[in-house]
DNA sequence: ATCTAAGCGAGACGGTACGTCACGTCTTGGG
DNA sequence: CCCAAGACGTGACGTACCGTCTCGCTTAGAT
C-alpha cells in the first residue's frame, strides 16, 4: 500500500457538488464574463451551499480558474512538416487565434489580475500560456537540429521573443494581431535586424 | 470665436475637490493596492462627497488611472550615445525596471482589467506603455540612419518584439526580468537566429 | 430658536423605510412568533435594503421591540369605583388577560432574553410592564387616601406582591392565570396572612 | 459477571460521550453564556460527533438546560429555628443571592425562552425554580402549625405572592434584588395592607 | 442687489455580494 | 451497530460598496 495518501478522515468531497460548481461557473463565465462570477450566483446555478464552494476555493477568482481549467481545450494539433520554422508559423498563428477570442482575452486578464504567486494562478499559466510556450519549445529544438536555426542561441529568451509580442498587442490593442504579424515575428526573429 | 465657450450657469467645478480626490486616491494606491480603490474610501478621504467624484469619472477604476496619471513619472531620460542599440538597450532596462516595480504590476493589471475601449483606458496605455514604445521607434529609427540595422524592417513589429517579450515576462512570472534578459533581448533581434 | 436641536447634516432618515420595517415586523411577529424575525426577512418583506435596517437598530431583537411598541395596544381602562381596592382587582385582571395571550408570552420572553441594560429593552419593560405598575400604584394611593389600605406600607414593594405573582405563574406555568388567582392575590395582600 | 474491565472491543463509548457533552456544554456556559451554546461547539470541544448529541437532545438549548442540571447546587440548607417566618426570609434571601448571580439570570432567561410545554423545560422549571417554592411550601405549612399564620390561607397563592416577587424584579431590574427586599416581602404578607 | 442654477459635503436609500457561522442531515472508515 | 469526523444544502448573520437620491449650504453668472 504505497499510494494510499493518509486518506482524510469524514465524509469525502462531494464529486456532484464539485462539477457543478464548475459547469455553473463555466455558463457564466460564457454569459457574463469574469466580472459576472460571484459565489452568490455559482451557488445558486449549481444548487450549491456557499461554504461548500469556499470548502475548496478561497475566492470567485479561483473557481473561474478552476473552471476554466476543465474546458476541453481543442487539441492545437502542432504539425510536423519539413520546416521547422514553418511548423513554428502554424503554431503561433493557433496561439493567436485563440487568444484573439474572447476567452483569450478573459484568460488574460484573470493572469493579469491574479495575486501571482498563489499555487493555483501557477497552474493556470502554466495550464493556458506557458503549455503554448513549452509546445514552441519543441519545435524551436527541432529548429536547431535541421540546422534552421543556429546553435548558441538562448532558447528561453527567443521563445520571450516570440510569445511575449503576441500578448503586448492583446493587451495593448494598438495594432491587430493575426497571421500576418505572428508570420512576420517569426520571420523578424530569424532573420535579425542586422545592416548587410 | 470669442472664446468664451458658453461658460454654464451655476457653480463651477471645484478644482480643489478633484485635487483632493485624485492625492487621496494616490495615497490609497500606495498603501493597498488597485483592489483598495473604493468610491466610498476615496470619498472619505478626500473629504468630498461620493457624487462629486461620479461627476467627474464612471466608477473607481478610472479614478485611478487618472490619479496614476497625475503622478509625477522620473523623466525616463533618454540618452544619445554613439551607439543607437546601446541606447536602446539602457532604454530598456530603464523601462523593465519601472514595471517590475510594485507600480508597474498595479499598471500592467489595470490596463488588463480595463475594458479597452474607453477613452481613458487608450489614454492610460499610452501615457504609461506606448510612450516608452515611442522613445523606443526614435532610437530604432536612429539606428537605421546610423545603419546599425538595416532598411527594410517592419518597424512597429519590431517594437513589439523588443517591449513585448518584457511585459510577457512581468505577466507570467516564468523568469526574472533584468537587465541581462533585456540586453539579451536586443542582442538576439539584433543577430537574428539564423545559422551560419 | 430654541428647540432645533442640532440637525444633522446630509439626507435624512426615511419616514417610509421605518414605518415599512415596522410594519413588516409586526406582520411576521404576529405570523411565526418572535423567532421568526430575522433581518433577512424583514428587509425582504419591507422593500428595504439590510443596511438601512442596522443603521436603526442594531439587531432583529431590538427591531421586534420598536416594533411592538408601536402597536395599538387597546386602552387598558382603568376604572374609578367606590372602592379602589375593587378597581385594583379589575386593573388586574385585565393585565393578566393580556400576558395570558400569545403576545404576552412574546413580550415577557423579549424582556427575559434582552441584554437588560440597553436603553431599547429599559424602554421596553417601561412601556409594557412598569405602565401597568405604574397604573396600579395611583390606585393603591387612592387606597390609602380612603382608608382602605393603611398609611405606612412599602408602595413599591407591595406593587411588586400584586404584580409579581403574574409573571411568576406567567413563567413558570405551574398553576392557571385567571381571574380567581388576582383577585385572591389583592385579597391575600391585603389581609395579610396573621393569625387571629 | 467477571467485568474485568477491559472491554475497549464494544460501543458502550455512550455514556463517556454524553459526560463529555455535558461538561463541555458547562464550560461553555460559563464563559459565554447561554448565547454561546452551539451544537458546532460542543461537539468540537467535547471531542464527539454532532449526531452523537442529536440523539440525545433535540437542540442545543436542551442540552443546555441538561448540562446546567447535573451542575452541583450547593445545599440551599432550610434552617429550622423558633420562628417559621425567619425561616422564610432566610429562605429567600439565599434564593435570592443565587438568582441574582449571572447563573440566576441564565437561568430565568432559558425558562421564558423555553417553549414551556417540552418535558425538559418543566423538570428544569422544577429542579430550578419550583423546589425552591416547595421547601417554602414546607416552611409556611410549619408556620400554620407554630400559629405563626393563619390557617386558611391558599398556600399555592401565598408562595407565588413570596416568591413571584423575586423573578419580577429579576426580570424587570426597576429596584434592587437584597435581603431587605425580600424580608419585607415577608413582613407584608404577613402583616397585610389593612388599615386599622 | 437679487435671483437662480449648479456644485458642494454629507449621508441615507435599495441593492448585491461578501465571507462566516451554525443548523440539522448525510456519508465515510474504523472499533 | 455506533462512533468521530467532516462534507452537505440551507439560511441568516453583519459588513462593505455600489450608484442614486435628497438635504441645506455655497458660489457666481445672469438678471
Amino acid at each position: 500500500m504505497r499510494e494510499s495518501e493518509a486518506r482524510p478522515r469524514g465524509r469525502p468531497r462531494s464529486v456532484e457538488a464539485r462539477t457543478a460548481i464548475l459547469r455553473a461557473t463555466r455558463e457564466i463565465l460564457n454569459e457574463g464574463g469574469i466580472t459576472a462570477v460571484t459565489m452568490e450566483g455559482i451557488a445558486a446555478r449549481a444548487g450549491v451551499g456557499k461554504p461548500t464552494i469556499y470548502r475548496a476555493w478561497p475566492n470567485a477568482h479561483a473557481v473561474a480558474m478552476a473552471a476554466m481549467m476543465e474546458t476541453k481545450t481543442k487539441a492545437p494539433k502542432v504539425s510536423h512538416s519539413r520546416s521547422a520554422i514553418a511548423d513554428l508559423k502554424r503554431q503561433l498563428r493557433g496561439v493567436a487565434d485563440v487568444f484573439a477570442s474572447r476567452m483569450g482575452r478573459q484568460v488574460t486578464s484573470m493572469i493579469a489580475a491574479a495575486s501571482a504567486e498563489s499555487e493555483l494562478s501557477k497552474v493556470f499559466r502554466n495550464h493556458f500560456i506557458l503549455a503554448r510556450r513549452e509546445e514552441g519549445r519543441a519545435i524551436l529544438l527541432r529548429a536547431i537540429e535541421t540546422k534552421e536555426v543556429r546553435r548558441g542561441i538562448d532558447v528561453d529568451l527567443v521563445l520571450d521573443m516570440i510569445y511575449g509580442p503576441l500578448f503586448y498587442r492583446l493587451l495593448m490593442a494598438h495594432a491587430p494581431l493575426d497571421g500576418k504579424f505572428t508570420d512576420s515575428v517569426v520571420e523578424h526573429a530569424v532573420k535579425g535586424l542586422r545592416a548587410g
